[in-house]
DNA sequence: AAATTGAACAACCGCAGCTTA
DNA sequence: ATAAGCTGCGGTTGTTCAATT
């Protein structure tokens, strides 16, 4: 990854890409203990070789308990489009109102699956070939990932520096089960 | 069965606004 | 009054997985 060297020996390095299990709960733990805010100083004071900016983000978007993660609804679909239609890329915005779902998912949901439908269609029935198609895609994926589902990288992927984790790495799925990643929280925490 | 293409997701980057010293 | 630091937002890119040829 990103290594700085300094000079004296020291070295001031700080990690990119993808977030291990191990990265996650220390920022779990340390927000468990100490609360979220003052980033810098939270990546710094966990010992995570992140910026505060990158801590956030993964914070936001994929620890926080409360968020949702899986399929968006069509109901959550016709709110996204009516709220875009009125605020444009206000994503932040758009977000606050569908509780659970962050502005990055839904930004992406937006890129991915509507804008291309919008300049596509481009009228009310996308609307409804898009819900369809949303039904659809939601039964056919099949897999129902309701819960935060941290991914990680498999250990192959990422440079073998990054941990020799403790954690169970299935050696296909790189996920967690919702309840095991939680588990595993409170074993490390308090 | 292998190669190619496209979709979806995760994360980083740059900028603007806000706060504080 | 202003400079510096921090936070939040939106845009963009990179990677992985699935579908198609």
């Amino acid at each position: 990854m990103d290594k700085r060297v300094i000079p004296g020996g020291e070295e001031a390095e700080v990690r990119k890409g993808p977030w291990t299990m191990e990265e996650d709960l220390i920022l779990m733990n340390y927000i468990a203990n100490h609360g979220e805010g003052v980033w810098n100083t939270l990546a710094k004071s966990a010992g995570l070789k992140r910026t505060g900016k990158s801590c956030r983000l993964r914070w936001l978007n994929y620890l926080r308990p409360d968020v949702r993660r899986g399929n968006i609804t069509p109901e959550e679909q016709l709110l996204i489009m009516d709220l875009h239609s009125r605020w444009g890329n206000r994503w932040s915005k758009i977000a606050r109102q569908l509780p659970g779902r962050t502005d990055n998912e839904i930004k992406n949901y937006w890129r991915t699956r509507i804008q291309k439908k919008v300049k596509g269609g481009e009228s009310s029935e996308c609307h409804n070939s898009m819900l369809s198609d949303e039904a659809s895609t939601s039964q056919a994926s099949g897999v129902e990932v309701m819960g935060a589902q941290p991914s990680y990288p498999p250990p192959h992927t990422t440079n073998p520096e990054t941990f020799g984790t403790p954690f169970p790495t299935e050696s296909n799925d790189n996920f967690w089960a919702d309840d095991e990643f939680w588990a595993m929280q409170s074993f490390n925490g308090d």
